[in-house]
DNA sequence: TGACTAAATGAACATCTGTTCATACATTTG
DNA sequence: CAAATGTATGAACAGATGTTCATTTAGTCA
């Protein structure tokens, strides 16, 4: 068979293999699912509903919000995190929805 | 604030976060993306196409068959792979149809 | 049979990732 | 100001992951 004729999209692939990367871990679907609820909290409200340590969920929320995929807000002593990009919900969704999870 | 009355499924989170590191890679992408429009390749076929040396590639195609993304058949020399779960489908339309891709 | 092709395997290695711990910084409150 | 609270930081480490290479297994065909 010859070379078939399929063009990738190697960017696009990257940058989708990016963002995936970075939602595929129990923790951070939890954070992204938890911001979706309630869509504004604070690092010890996330902390505590989530059961994670401060500094290992600080490391988690830093690394998603350099991703693009949060957004946070100083405000006094608290940071309040939210999700920058919606659109990740439709990931979520999808794998909420279909019984995919295999 | 109180802990928040988020009901975590740790489970389903953790078999999400599974399927999505699995596809969470630019090759393993393409692969589901070409498999999509071609439903059943051999290796070579995927190989050439995708410009992926054989031994990585096989490494690719068993990692997904083996966390149940994909299913191979064998006819004569070749094996043939094809996606398994089609849902893993409804991942990558996501990605590919929102602009999410921050 | 022997040469050839298709695919899998496994060791070895470099790199990346998740986690922990101790500590720093900033803000508020007494 | 000092103490307390909320969050970030960075080093260190263990384990996971991606890749390469050399080799093996299996099937085909002359």
């Amino acid at each position: 068979m010859a070379v078939l004729p399929y063009k990738i999209n190697k960017e696009k692939l990257e940058k989708a293999a990016y963002i995936l990367k970075t939602v595929a871990h129990p923790t951070r679907l939890a954070i992204v699912d938890l911001l979706n609820i309630n869509p504004r909290l604070n690092v010890n409200d996330i902390s505590e509903t989530l059961d994670v340590e401060q500094s290992l969920l600080s490391h988690h929320l830093i690394t998603m919000k350099l991703k693009g995929i949060l957004r946070s807000e100083k405000e006094g002593q608290n940071v309040y995190y939210s999700l920058k990009e919606r659109d990740v919900l439709k990931l979520i969704d999808c794998i909420e929805h279909c019984d995919c999870v295999m």
